[in-house]
DNA sequence: ATGGCGTCGGTTCGACGA
């Protein structure tokens, strides 16, 4: 039994053109590195019942999924032979599962929770995010965005309450500094990096939650994100939008944290890359 | 330089993402 689990985060950007190569990417974690033992996804862009359970379970993964027509959708895998032998199947992998921001009346389909009971630890309470894009400050989107930032606050005050184990990952759709945007002076007041975004970003940091990528010395010009257009990614013209947020006794745990740029070099990439936390067990 | 790309649904283009 390793020592530590490894956690994951990544917006791929239609599970259906890319689930090959998040099938890849596990694989790939298992033979070189270390296996990865959850990770959450964003964006799904495809409903519960074309949700892909079969090829993940014969990979070795099972997986619980928030989906939705088109957009939105996010879900959690978690690596069977990672877990406490008391889990069999979904319902015993993904405890107090929640879809949604309680209360939060809300067709999109943007968050998904779960306590995974990992062997040797503590269950870890794992919320799998993708947040609103906002288009743009004058839009409704962005007002839509604004609102919905409040409510997750406003929950995950409680949810933290009751599970000081817990990870908040995924597509923030936030840059939290000028460090994380490629040219800050292009984009000064826009969307993903405005004053209200950022505050919104460090009322969170502010419930007890650690930004787990700048616990660590990181290289400059790190990003998670690159735009399709204007070879972006060639450029590395990015922004570093997604985020693994830790609770103090995870922060307290946590060994690295990283960016695995790799898919972004694949054919037909996401335009995000996956993000990844590593966590010692207690 | 903000367009230009990728995905989806549903048609041959618009909405949306960031």
């Amino acid at each position: 039994m390793t020592e530590s689990v490894r956690i994951a985060a990544w917006n791929v950007n239609s599970l259906k053109v890319r689930l090959p190569q998040v099938l890849k990417w596990l694989q790939d974690q298992e033979k070189v590195k270390k296996p990865i033992d959850a990770l959450c996804l964003q964006e799904l862009k495809l409903t519960d019942d074309k949700y892909p359970h079969q090829e993940l379970e014969d990979a070795g993964y099972v997986s619980l999924a928030a989906g939705q027509k088109t957009y939105n959708g996010v879900a959690i895998i978690v690596r069977k032979a990672s877990l406490a032998p008391i889990a069999s199947d979904a319902s015993t992998t993904f405890l107090k599962p929640i879809r949604n921001i309680p209360g939060n009346v809300d067709e999109q389909q943007r968050i998904l929770a779960a306590s995974i009971p990992f062997a040797g630890m503590q269950p870890i309470r794992l919320v799998s995010a993708y947040f609103p894009n906002g288009q743009s400050p004058e839009s409704d989107k962005f007002a839509y965005k604004l609102a919905w930032l409040q409510a997750l606050e406003s929950w995950l005050k409680d949810e933290l309450s009751q599970n000081n184990q817990l990870a908040l990952l995924g597509d923030f759709n936030i840059a939290p500094t000028d460090a994380d945007v490629y040219d800050p002076s292009k984009w000064v007041g826009q969307n993903l990096v405005s004053p209200e975004e950022r505050k919104a970003f460090q009322q969170l940091l502010e419930l007890g939650l650690t930004d787990s990528f700048r616990m660590f010395e990181q290289a400059p010009k790190s990003y998670s994100w690159w735009d399709y257009r204007m070879m972006g990614f060639r450029r590395n013209a990015g922004m570093r939008i997604d985020h693994i947020l830790l609770s103090e006794a995870l922060k307290d745990r946590c060994m690295a944290s990283l960016i695995d740029k790799e898919p972004r070099t694949w054919e037909q990439p996401s335009d995000h890359t996956p993000v990844i936390a590593e966590i010692k067990k207690a």
